[in-house]
DNA sequence: TTAGGTGCAAAGGGTTTGCAAGCCT
DNA sequence: AGGCTTGCAAACCCTTTGCACCTAA
């Protein structure tokens, strides 16, 4: 249940209620599903929706899958968890945990290490400038292959 | 038909009969819709299938969108182009074509800036290192908003 | 009671595949 | 002729949606 928004307030079901008054969106109520799925979420970065069923099916939770992928895009929505397309699948991460940070995707077996940079960050900024782009989002991306797939190749 | 394979060399369906002897792999055939979606993919740097499709349609080519999927497919085998997973697309960009570089996401349309960045090169390396990666790949991705979707939000 | 939330199954969108027919060698 | 290629449609996989029912407020 460490789940923090933006602004590093803690958050739990009772603040979500007040995240996520976002305009032409109705005041959420509370739900059971929603609260077991966050606390889920919370111990499993970079999470599939299958992924966070299976385990949720695991505890002896029945959640459908739909469910999950309504309250997942709703984590987004709220700024809670932030959505990655890597290959054909759609994996959920934290957001603001640590601060701003980047990711290094392992192209083998879909792992991402987490890492934060200040150079990289300055260099971000500059490139981006320079080719007209606007950093709304904070992404930036690095593939290779992580320690255990390093050395069989695939 | 300017595209080029790692190792610089300019290929066309003559070379590409030698560059493609993978293992398990039998010997291709020359094909008139392979030499057609090469040409097309050469003049189209970062596309999807459907578009590939669709612009072949305009120039009058009747050419089944299974068979430019699986043309891609090999195209990347044969290390003439790279798959990037967009949203929920995949994208097809040139591999080598010049030289080491990276891309700059648009998250609102799509598009894609390529960029040089000798320093961030550095970083790179110096980062993986870090964190036990290997960098099979050269790929390095940075999201934000290009110059003409950076006003209008989204 | 009323507006959300949920399960289920169907629908969607992109990509892959099986099969019969076509084409290169 | 033999085998790679292609078109077509069905199959697949992941994700979204419609609808009827359930639940919080």
């Amino acid at each position: 249940m460490d789940i923090y928004i933006p602004d590093q307030e803690k958050i739990t079901m009772r603040t979500m209620n007040v995240a996520k008054m976002s305009p032409n969106r109705s005041r959420l109520k509370h739900s059971k599903k929603r609260d077991i799925i966050l606390a889920a979420f919370a111990t499993q970065n970079h999470v599939t929706a299958q992924k966070l069923h299976n385990s949720l099916a695991e505890e002896g939770h029945r959640i459908s899958l739909g469910t999950i992928y309504r309250t997942m895009r709703l984590f987004c929505k709220m700024g809670l968890a932030q959505a990655r397309h890597c290959e054909a699948k759609t994996q959920y991460g934290h957001t603001a945990a640590k601060g701003r940070h980047d990711h290094l995707v392992c192209t083998a077996c879909g792992n991402i290490a987490e890492f934060e940079n200040q150079e990289i960050e300055r260099l971000r900024k500059e490139i981006a400038a320079e080719n007209g782009f606007t950093l709304s989002v904070h992404k930036l991306e690095l593939y290779g292959l992580c320690s255990l797939c390093g050395h069989s190749d695939n």
